[in-house]
DNA sequence: GAGCGATTTTATGTATACAATGATTGCGGA
DNA sequence: TCCGCAATCATTGTATACATAAAATCGCTC
């Protein structure tokens, strides 16, 4: 594996995960030595980074990783509206439909007591955008998804969701599903259409009342 | 300026203008040394080219400018309808209404008789499409339509629109322009839609009958 | 003592040298 | 003659040295 690689990933997701908060600075010979590779590797992957959009240039000389607040949340979900209605729609069109129809059995079946569970339910989330992007085939659709994808990380991080709305993120996500099993586009996309809806605003209310 | 901005200006144009066609491979000291700089600035030119789509690698070791085909176009296309229904939805609903009335009035009078008129065409569609993304006011949507035009520059290249579409093509964004301007979003989006409709038809027969 | 300017310092931007990897070509054997 | 192996060559990946520019600090002047 490429040492850029390596830098890239590493950031990613410390970024992610708030190891590196919003503002922290990223000087070049200091995350280089930290990271163990030389300064050229290292640029390579803060160029990467920068092109996502998780890291900007505060003033001419300083890199920061940017901040996320509530405006963001809600430009970003505009466009993931826009991307993942349409990517819905798609699915439905030129989709499996047993595949669809395997997954939103498995959301029917999926328990959420434990606190394990929340694991095992974003893994499930991860396999059904996996294979929304499998149904689509468009890579211009798939890659500007996956960008908005690696901000949502860190937005999910920021407004930790409380049980019972998880619980209705899955019965949306099995309509969703259904739909697209169904090879109804419209019903797939206003699904996707509430969905986003309402996760948009449980995450703004987690943050207005317990910013924590 | 630095070098490497320069470099990727270059590279950006060349592509884009059909100097470096598809397929054509971008070694590195090659390129450098055409360019006038050194290897390290190039690289980092070539890595956002290859964050844009414009390059792609063909095997582990070459790096070649990516082809556009039918199938790209009808994919970018989707993209393309997702973000730009969502952008004239959103101006409708924020937009300045008076700046778009003026648009609108100047698609009006846009005459297209001689060959210069084309440019005046085109010059009054980047207004068009910058009126839209300061109406917008959302960072991760502009970017994202940013990404998708640089990608439509190649297309139009591809295939030369005839005088007959560009009349309709002005007339088309003369009723975008004043549905935003008319507050009404629904009708904004769906003329959006007809447009972009009408625009990938026209570009698929003009490349079926004559590919050049 | 405060403000402005020059100097020093520290960061990034660029070039080049070095390392590693993969392709290609030439040689030997079957 | 064809296949396989090896050696060389070319190209990319990485490290480091150098250039350049911005920022901070120290000193000088008002």
């Amino acid at each position: 594996m490429r040492a850029s690689d390596r830098a890239y990933a590493t950031l990613l997701d410390e970024i992610q995960s708030g190891f590196l908060p919003p503002g922290a600075v990223l000087g070049e010979v200091e995350q280089a030595a930290r990271l163990g590779v030389s300064r050229t590797p290292l640029r390579e992957a803060l160029g990467r980074l920068s092109a996502d959009g998780l890291v900007a240039q505060q003033s001419a000389r300083v890199l920061v990783v940017s901040g996320i607040d509530a405006g963001d949340i809600r430009e970003l979900f505009e466009v993931r509206r826009a991307l993942e209605e349409s990517a819905a729609r798609l699915a439905a069109e030129r989709g499996d439909a047993a595949t669809f129809a395997t997954l939103a059995d498995e959301l029917a079946r999926v328990g959420l007591g434990g606190a394990g569970e929340r694991d095992a339910y974003y893994a499930l989330i991860a396999r059904f955008d996996a294979a929304l992007d499998a149904a689509v085939v468009n890579d211009y659709l798939t890659s500007a998804l996956r960008n908005v994808r690696t901000h949502l990380v860190r937005v999910r991080r920021l407004a930790r969701d409380n049980p019972g709305r998880l619980a209705e993120s899955v019965a949306e996500h099995r309509l969703i599903a259904a739909a697209i099993a169904a090879r109804d586009p419209e019903l797939a996309a206003h699904a996707t259409h509430v969905h986003l809806h309402n996760a948009l605003t449980n995450i703004l209310d987690s943050l207005s009342k317990g910013p924590s």
